[in-house]
DNA sequence: CTGAAAGCGCTAACAA
DNA sequence: TTGTTAGCGCTTTCAG
């Protein structure tokens, strides 16, 4: 607790306190010479300015909230280096939280968030409705969504065309003569799930197969939930000859009942997965999946929320869709 | 930019403010009566804590720093759960930074928590001596490394027996009749970069191989790095027999490197490695693998902070060494 | 149990 | 170019 403030500097160096505030901030009008006294002193006397205080008075604080699910889900790291690097550029740092797709959880983070005065804030929302994101509207605090969308506040939003993405993956299946094909869904409720659930049922309309209630399997986007699943499909008197499981984690779990099941991929069964992962080719077998802009979307999502905080982005609430990709490897 | 203060709901309570702030902190000492009013005018305006001001006449932010390498290295993710579901406790957050093992990005990401007041920093070093945690010392707040230790500064430490995991790690080759092992190391100079070398050395001693300094190379604990490195491994005239890759990331990129070059494990070369995957059973093959208990280092390091920073930890410097364990599946 | 007053460390007019 | 002054929104004595 060293604690010398700007008023001990300017003390020590002969001058105002507001000079020495001049000089931090780097302000022109000042005389090289007294800069240079300040600056030595600055450096002799250990000074740092303090945050809060400057926060206090500039209503910024140069921090924004992230608000994930989970951060040890492979779909975040990246997303989270995108945000990262992207808002590093502009001097802010950011507070991240985990809500586990707890809504009170969700809720007590924004308003620890709310109290520390974040600039901003990028979430992927518990659910579509978080009534506590009025507040931030009130406040004039910009809201980014990612991966998923909200309803009732003005917010940005990026994210992916999941219908789209699943649909490709799904139409990749049958275009292999797949018939019987299972999806394993996320939890309920949440954006991304329904409109995946949504690219898988119109791909089968599309193609004219008759879906089938208990190939719609609930996989909780969780490792445990996938290798239920699955195991549940194979319960079944007539399995899937196929399964398209809606997210990276429960594909893990689904490649680790298949084998404890014993079932050979794709010979018994294929998988097509919704995300892709950095190891994916190391998998067995090489996983097909649909591909996500993980890190694209995270860098694009801190950049509009830079944009508002400068004031320099479009009246309009933005609506970014980026493009999924299919990779096809050797899991179909 | 509602911009409710204490004042303004005082005015409107016809309180003081002292006594809405005593309120707000929960002090007792307040008649039930006046605590009622003042509560309800609190919802009413809209009123929220200004965690700034609080923090500038507390000296204390409720807010740790946290630095790693790379959140996007698979070992970190669930070290970051373990430090937050820790803190949430305590009603503590953090500030999540990425140093990419770049001292100088280190640094500044430093500055930024010593000017946002961090109360307490957990840090995984880009190398032994960071000169700029001086300055977190000299103003009393507490340090803790993780994973990786540091010289010339009080800080206590979380990490694993590094030595002790690479030792069992070869050892295990060994005891498989191997002779001609290979070691893909990290990033020279990082202290988990030595003592795994150290333990490989070590188990080579012991069993009497000679060492072979061409089977010692360095892949940048990258998944480029480990691709590159075991490349080369196979144009040496006699290549290893097994290779022992002492992370994550690396291993990923011997998987992907053995497979281009048509290389079947654990036929043609066995591969063992440090750092477990969460996925590591569905790797073709399975992986065999030292494992570290990631979340118990992030949690154990954050209780070691929250103690220090409630003042109620041991007055010594504490060095916790966690156990690795061998996972033993198929690609040895 | 409550209020008045001072002050945390900074910045932002306004003067000089 | 520099200094003086008045806050920012909160907590904390100290009285009452």
């Amino acid at each position: 607790m060293t604690g010398v403030t700007i008023r001990d500097v300017a003390k020590k160096a002969g001058v105002s306190p507001s000079t020495v505030s001049r000089v931090i901030r780097g302000e022109t009008n000042v005389h090289p010479k007294t800069k240079r006294r300040v600056l030595q002193t600055v450096k002799k006397m250990g000074y740092f300015l303090d945050g809060s205080a400057r926060a206090i008075v500039k209503k910024q604080t140069k921090t924004i909230g992230v608000s994930i699910s989970d951060i040890s889900n492979p779909f975040y790291p990246l997303l989270i280096r995108g945000i990262e690097n992207t808002i590093n550029k502009f001097d802010y740092s950011m507070i991240l939280c985990n809500t586990d797709e707890d809504s009170s959880k969700e809720e007590r983070h924004l308003k620890v968030m709310l109290e520390k005065r974040v600039d901003g804030l990028i979430i992927a929302p518990t659910n579509p409705q978080v009534p506590f994101l009025k507040l931030f509207e009130e406040r004039g605090i910009p809201i980014v969504c990612i991966d998923r969308a909200i309803e009732n506040v003005e917010a940005d939003m990026v994210g992916v065309d999941n219908v789209h993405g699943a649909f490709a993956a799904v139409e990749h299946l049958i275009k292999l003569g797949h018939k019987r094909i299972a999806i394993i869904t996320g939890i309920r409720g949440i954006t991304t799930t329904n409109e995946r659930l949504r690219g898988y049922l119109d791909a089968l309309k599309r193609y004219g197969i008759k879906k089938d209630e208990a190939l719609i399997v609930e996989g909780y986007s969780r490792i445990e939930g996938g290798i239920k699943a699955t195991k549940e499909l194979f319960k079944l008197k007539s399995a899937p000859t196929a399964i398209f499981s809606s997210n990276n984690l429960m594909t893990i779990g689904t490649f680790i009942a298949l084998k404890e099941l014993k079932k050979s991929i794709p010979k018994d069964v294929a998988v097509i997965g919704f995300d892709d992962l950095e190891w994916a080719e190391t998998l067995d077998p090489p996983l097909t999946a649909v591909s996500q802009p993980t890190y694209t979307i995270g860098s694009t999502a801190a950049q509009l929320l830079m944009q508002r905080l400068l004031k320099e982005g479009p009246k309009k609430k933005q609506n970014i869709i980026l493009k999924t990709s299919l990779v096809v490897r050797e899991s179909c």
